[in-house]
DNA sequence: AACTTTATGTCAGCCTTGTTGACTTTCCAA
DNA sequence: TTGGAAAGTCAACAAGGCTGACATAAAGTT
């Protein structure tokens, strides 16, 4: 699959994608999505609960009152496996599950102010993070950044990412 | 933190970063991720290996000869469980494992003729997937999309990265 | 009313990939 | 030459994925 990489002369107009510039992409990929999870991490062990804890609590605040299924598409990972997370999630009170007024086999989910809180320290220091990024990179980088990302994602996945919209921009 | 939004009219040349904004970021990170490593992962699967041995093999790939305490510093990860995953690599023939020749305690790692096929398979769609990204959002957007990921990583990370530096350009 | 489907939860067991602890071999410096 | 440090290996454990089987309750269908 080489290129056959362009010459330094070759337009830029178009893209000069050469193989080493996409590795680099790749590799950027890897060693920022490490930078991306360090500050939650340290959080969290603090509180003895793992990543799968922080997503589960984040797309909860994210949409208060989602059910078990909508967490499930979301996530993307076996009913199982996020029960057990969620389990020790409500036993330790940091969510709550409320079932279904209409659809009552459904569970609502809602993080507590145990939760919120939680969720509140660990949302802080990534979004920290993520601004002082975005300062260091500048406003043209940041919509660059977007842009890139959300090219990357599966179809799924990026329905999932657009069906929050926007806030204020 | 509430950043306390600006309106819609406030400064554009300074950074516009509201709590919204920041929370897109972070999300868009966690599902382009997925997506970055969707196809590597089909691949893997067929060949019953998993991300651990895909990225053993991309930083052998990108630095033949490269010792095991080498790799422990790029992986970030305790050198029981790499060495697992590089018992198996070597066992299964995709890893070759050199005694050094003036230090007889490390081992300079390369791949193999076998090894080098599975790493160029994955390589080629993870490469492809980046491009089409790339292809969509334009030029001026993969610069930014750089510098925002570099502005993310770790110190650390970040020197690891930058020392291989970039090819063209 | 009987049957089927959906939403959720649970138990059991497996796999990958992280972890720590203990150990061997090799190297180097006092 | 001997003791410590460094590189690598083996053993055992934990988190968090996975599948499969099954239970319950509520909805929806016939």
């Amino acid at each position: 699959m080489a290129e056959g990489g362009p010459g330094p002369g070759s337009g830029e107009s178009l893209l000069f994608l050469t193989d080493e510039q996409l590795r680099k992409g790749i590799e950027a990929m890897f060693f920022a999505y490490r930078g991306f999870t360090a500050d939650p991490d340290r959080i969290l062990e603090e509180h003895a609960y793992g990543r799968a804890h922080h997503r589960a609590i984040h797309f909860i605040k994210r949409s208060p009152g989602t059910t078990v299924n909508n967490l499930l598409g979301i996530l993307g990972v076996t009913k199982q496996s996020l029960n057990r997370v969620l389990r020790t999630l409500i036993e330790d009170g940091l969510v709550e599950s409320r079932i279904g007024r209409r659809d009552k086999r459904e569970r609502h989910l809602f993080l507590t102010e145990k939760g919120a809180a939680l969720e509140g320290e660990i949302s802080d220091v990534q979004r920290a993070r993520m601004r002082t990024a975005y300062r260091a990179a500048g406003p043209a980088a940041v919509a660059g950044f977007r842009q890139v990302l959300e090219a990357m994602m599966e179809p799924e996945m990026k329905r999932q990412y657009q069906s929050l919209k926007d806030g204020g921009t």
